[in-house]
DNA sequence: GGGTCAATCATTAAAAAAGATGATTTTTAG
DNA sequence: CTAAAAATCATCTTTTTTAATGATTGACCC
């Protein structure tokens, strides 16, 4: 390619900033826009400028990175944001992705695989690395589809409220609420409630 | 002082290594002795020099930094290790800080914060950043002590063992679980198991 | 327009957890 | 050594959850 990549970069993590300036700012292909620290400066910038590339922390201190993501990719279809995180984390990947990033790379990315990252995204491409790709194989089967009422109980029922309770926040009879649990539990193959939370909330899905 | 500060890195992510070179390699003080990005080659290198300061990552690919930080801080009580990570995780710090750590620097802090941080340890006090010493401060609070066996049996709660269950691998009665359990709802002032697994997994106690 | 699925409600019964109280035996720490 | 804390067990009651089965209504899709 001929044209220089323009590339800004989200996180409020000072030595992660100096790390990918340091690694990318020999590279002839990259052009280095600057950064912010948040998603409000991100989005100030953004009125002024337009990056190819955006790489955005996904925990940043005002605003989740998925929610800034989503915004960006609204108002910026032209942008493509690259997800950025310490961890593998499938629940946060999966909303990212759902919410118009082009693709994820660990913190423990090389040189190497950023570079890679950044020509494959900006080709039009998704890009993610192996490892994440094969976990989210991995969970992708624990995580069965429930329906928008059976996330409803299932985040009253975390929250600590019984049967009852939740029949009448809900506007809905105890047996309904019943048969929302059971099939809660049979989703996630959960004997009981003490591990149906434990496994929803090690899943990332409340 | 003097005498230069020599420092060890042990992290996994390489933009964070990249980060705190570019950061700290023209400081006079501080003598950079290179970096590991695993525990078992932190250990190798540790038999062949002894930095002052070491700056540890607390999620590392072989090893939980707690157990590499045990190990170097009794092999070798000189090295000051100084944990590091991205997130807040009270749990995690004060299980660091019980196993022989100087302090703990998160990422996001600046140049200047991580220098102090160095100096604070290499003087033989402990080191913390003002944001981690509030929220500790915070979830102090909330984290009630608990005993040997409420832990073992709030684990084994959490993985959906039913207090008969319990009682069979605990060899104990069934009225004694029931004993562990109601003062552990007690104690974590939660009325239902559901509250109670959702709280402690989030206190990071399971 | 027939089939699938989500959401709703019902009945009955068994199992499990939660609440209250009291008491004994080990451990542990000062 | 001894006082406090932890761990143990018991009994009894009430509340809540889990299980099994069946049935109706409305929305959406092909």
């Amino acid at each position: 390619m001929g044209m220089k990549v323009s590339l800004f970069i989200v996180d409020d993590h000072y030595m992660v900033i100096e790390g990918l300036r340091s690694l990318l700012q020999n590279e002839k292909d990259i052009e280095w826009l600057g950064h912010a620290t948040n998603a409000a400066s991100c989005l100030s910038f953004l009125k002024k400028q337009q990056p190819d590339v955006m790489l955005m922390d996904v925990n940043l201190p005002d605003k989740s990175g998925i929610d800034l993501c989503k915004e960006v990719s609204q108002i910026y279809p032209s942008v493509y944001v690259l997800g950025l995180s310490t961890f593998n984390q499938q629940a946060i990947i999966r909303n990212l992705m759902e919410n118009g990033a082009s693709g994820y790379v660990l913190k423990n990315a090389s040189k190497e695989e950023l570079l890679e990252a950044i020509a494959t995204v900006v080709s039009g491409k998704t890009y993610m690395s192996q490892e994440v790709k094969i976990s989210l194989r991995e969970t992708e089967n624990k995580i069965p589809p429930i329906t928008r009422r059976e996330k409803e109980v299932l985040q009253m029922i975390a929250l600590g409220f019984t049967n009852a309770e939740i029949s009448g926040k809900l506007f809905i009879s105890i047996p309904t609420v019943n048969t929302h649990r059971k099939s809660l539990l049979e989703k996630f193959e959960a004997k009981n409630t003490a591990i149906l939370i434990s496994t929803v909330i090690k899943l990332g899905i409340i």
